[in-house]
DNA sequence: CCCGATTGTGAAATTTAATTGCAATAGTTT
DNA sequence: AAACTATTGCAATTAAATTTCACAATCGGG
């Protein structure tokens, strides 16, 4: 696996998501033109999107569905569920904590973390709020490999440092402000910008 | 206004937002060299996203903060603040209604809509939760016209039918589901499947 | 009025994405 | 079992989008 574009990668992950809703349904075999028509994409963008992590279809016939969700899936997540740690347990934390979307794409919420001592200690759904003091240990101790950031703004750099000084390899970040670890080791940096999406959804609207 | 790539549009987004810091700082002047490493692009590139949207700099000097940022979120925003409801008032939807980054930015959450009777009627912060029966009234009456949709998957047809019977013009969905509305009014839509940045982020921390 | 700093922007270069065309294969029908 | 239809996988091509480069033009300070 070399120079895939993001752009497919980001679209096979549409892909699994469409497939698996396929699944749910009953259906057990599926074409690449079938598949195009539910995510908006066209018939040819789903082969080629595939095509840079393997074959998958039967020529003539379509794909298994089964098997596919397997196969991407795997090449995607791996083959483990990951543990996944919240930093921040206010009201986004929490309800992303909840989110069922995670644990049915296998990945599951194992611990939050805060520095609020009224929520230290507290359960939220099946994960317990710990201190971001007990950062390193805690997620070493329970295999976290990924964080996901929903602090307020002003304690983001507090959290850099935690961070870098732990094992976690990839981060969701909630916060608008661009992350800057000091580390060595490359860690993963995914921003979700919710105003800025509003911004880009109103720019959308005007033209 | 043309042909702006949109990945420009996002960069200048993030420019916004890294702005608004700076001057919460009390910085007056930014050149592009500075505000690139900010946010973790190249100068030309600032300068070139920018020069998309006009000139707002001055050579040899720098950008006045203060007048750039008042410009861009102009062009992104308009002039005059949005009002935004969300369809959905469970754990996403009352936690994103609280969001201070959407009012800081110029969006005001003014309803929240669900049809659960336990639900509505009650406040969620400065909002009310509506019946979506009455979605269209009541996005006509208060002037709504984006919509951020956080309920579960399995609702996601009827609210599509709501929408496409009311004014609103853009939309920003936190349901895995790909929308399809069948209306002729072009109707915005920006897809946040957060689940999917989890595979994307464990894809790239084996890279 | 010279000098270092800095913008704005065409043009070139690069990267990424979309399209086309077709051989190969699987299942289905006659 | 031959003909027919549907569909994949790919190589090659074309097109589009994005980034980088290079430099003239200009500003402000000494």
């Amino acid at each position: 696996m070399k120079n895939i574009p993001i752009a497919s990668v980001e679209r096979v992950a549409k892909y699994i998501r469409c497939l698996k809703h396929l699944q749910s349904k009953g259906e057990e075999i599926v074409s690449s033109k079938k598949l195009a028509e539910h995510t908006q994409v066209t018939p040819e963008q789903v082969r080629k999107d595939l095509s840079y992590f393997g074959k998958f279809g039967k020529t003539g016939t379509g794909y298994n569905i089964k098997k596919v969700v397997k196969r991407l899936s795997n090449i995607l997540k791996g083959r483990k569920n990951w543990n996944v740690c919240i930093i921040g347990a206010g009201a986004l934390g929490t309800a992303l904590s909840r989110y069922q979307g995670f644990r049915d794409a296998g990945y599951n919420i194992v611990a939050l973390f805060d520095k609020d001592p009224e929520k230290i200690g507290k359960k939220i759904g099946s994960a317990e709020v710990y201190d971001i003091k007990k950062f390193s240990d805690i997620t070493k101790k329970k295999d976290i490999k990924l964080a996901i950031i929903a602090v307020p703004a002003e304690s983001i750099e507090e959290v850099e440092e935690y961070i870098a000084k732990s094992q976690i390899k990839g981060v969701l970040n909630f916060v608008p402000v661009t992350l800057n670890f000091n580390t060595k080791r490359k860690i993963a940096i995914i921003e979700v910008d919710l105003a800025q999406k509003l911004y880009i959804l109103s720019y959308l609207t005007k033209k």
